[in-house]
DNA sequence: TTGAAAGCGGTACCAG
DNA sequence: CTGGTACCGCTTTCAA
């Protein structure tokens, strides 16, 4: 910088840093300050970190899929609360950025941690080089985990769980599963079938999986043969796969609930601006302050075993549509 | 690296990079590739750029409030395409980062270019701060412009004008303009008041501002009071906030459109699915492509004039709540 | 065809 | 108290 504040470079980096070691008359002080003020000097990140040999940066790979509100508040809060730690949040690619050749562009940020959705393909050996390139912590975010990396899982076969079991409960035995047939939405909609089946283990019920992609027409069509499929409740993907196949089995005359129950999941507002109102399953994630102080913990203590958290609880929240 | 491999990092750097001014033996090739492959080898961007005295980032500081479907899609369009011409698209902050400290904290990183949504409060001042630090290219995204920075406008006071003179030419002369209570969107909101008043100018149709925030409480509150305030149209900020009306509105034995017409924007899915469908204003963007091709042409001619640029375009689409 | 060396912008020692 | 200097990893020029 403007070393024509009449001082070397290092002592404006003492004063920059108020490096506690050095001591600098106040004088001094006031003219580094003002030329830098002056300047609209900032210093430079990366020359700082090369030095240091480590950078402060965590590097979140931003979501190859549509987030859930809930998801989305989630990650902003762990972004907010890393940023009240000193740390550089950033967020890495989108939708297309997977595999070999994203897990190199993150290694050439040399972040100090890595948090990777599911749907990134991230593998041990990707794992492997975000380490060797100086990441202190790989986490994953989603229902698989990764050797190597520390799992925060979201475990959505408890999502399938739990509502098969309301639906149970409520005396349904043929309950159709609702999955996306948009693609790379399988990595959660699988775990839910997974959970639905489970619940209805030894039971006697039945789940059938039905793919359903998110326009009116293709609801149009599924609710067609709706009472050709004999089914007497069914559970969606979200809210908003609920929304648009009770919409559309109104249209084609089926009651709900009467001749088939509905539930969705998220809990959205509009879950209850329905008529009936939608039957849901409530998913609770931990703060993402929790979050950000495992992170720091993994930061500073690199070599801690992985483990996996689990981060999501679910409920079910019964309303008229069930 | 791997200098190991029996060669100089000069070559190393020869290889990796393909430099076709210097000719070096398939041999030796060969030998750096796989060394490079063996230890996983990642070159440092930080130290890269340094050296270089730029950088190909693009930081995209992230927007502070939730976006539409649209302009998420935009912006992962925009992101994609960047990404194919080779620069490294990073996202930044969220929420609550905002003013002096959110700039200097992009600036640290020097990036090649900056797109900042309305709502970070970037200055002017701002601006030459960033250019200062190494930015070739300063765009807004919103409705605002800055001075010394491109402004990609999304005026939506077209919105607006859209809404009311489609209101307007249904008969409707008494008009609300729903507004998020939130704090944050009336960046948005205020220039769409705006322009539903500009439509309505001469005509002696009246516009009156209604507030209402996100729950259903709220809602109900507004449509508790609604024949006093003898509207006999409204326009909601989006269709969300319409269809919470709407119910609302319903549930008070209010017809729609009968007594009141209901107007959306953002064409959602959803709008669809209501009963009666929802009227609303299709919004719609550039190509992430084209704005990708922009931010291209600024980076290489750094001395171009500020330009702003119009981004939206809106329509109406009429179904039955109007 | 390859290597040695300088230098990007900071930080951290050590000498003055 | 302050300045000189080495060094982080990489690119690039120049010399061998």
């Amino acid at each position: 910088m403007a070393r024509l504040a009449g001082v070397s470079r290092a002592t404006v980096s003492y004063v920059l840093n108020n490096t506690s070691t050095m001591r600098i008359s106040e004088p001094t002080r006031r003219r580094v300050r003002a030329a830098a003020e002056e300047l609209g000097y900032v210093p430079h990140a990366a020359a700082r970190s090369l030095r240091a040999g480590h950078s402060r940066m965590v590097l979140m790979a931003s979501p190859t899929v549509p987030l859930s509100p809930l998801y989305e508040s989630f990650l902003g809060d762990l972004q907010a609360a890393l940023g009240r730690m000193e740390y550089t949040v950033v967020q890495y690619g989108g939708p297309g950025c997977t595999g070999d050749a994203a897990v190199r562009a993150w290694a050439e940020l040399r972040p100090v941690a890595v948090l990777a959705q599911s749907g990134h393909g991230l593998d041990p050996q990707g794992v492997a080089v975000l380490k060797r390139s100086g990441a202190r912590a790989v986490l994953t975010l989603g229902p698989e985990r990764v050797d190597g990396a520390h799992a925060l899982l979201t475990d959505h076969s408890l999502v399938g769980q739990c509502a098969a079991a309301h639906l149970l409960a409520r005396g349904r035995t043929r309950i159709g599963a609702v999955v996306p047939a948009e693609r790379g939405l399988d990595v959660f909609s699988r775990p839910m079938v997974e959970g639905m089946r489970r619940a209805a283990e030894g039971t006697g019920a039945e789940v059938a999986e039905l793919p359903l992609a998110h326009t009116e027409e293709a609801a149009a069509r599924l609710a067609g043969r709706w009472r050709d499929l004999g089914l007497d409740a069914v559970f969606t993907y979200n809210d908003e796969y609920a929304m648009l196949l009770m919409r559309a089995l109104q249209d084609e005359g089926v009651r709900v609930p009467a001749e088939t129950a509905v539930m969705g999941a998220d809990d959205l507002l509009l879950s209850r601006l329905l008529r009936p109102r939608l039957s849901t399953v409530r998913i609770e994630l931990p703060s993402g302050q929790a979050l950000a102080e495992l992170v720091d913990r993994l930061v500073r203590a690199p070599g801690a075993r992985t483990e996996a958290h689990d981060l999501l609880a679910a409920t079910a929240v019964r309303r008229e549509s069930t």
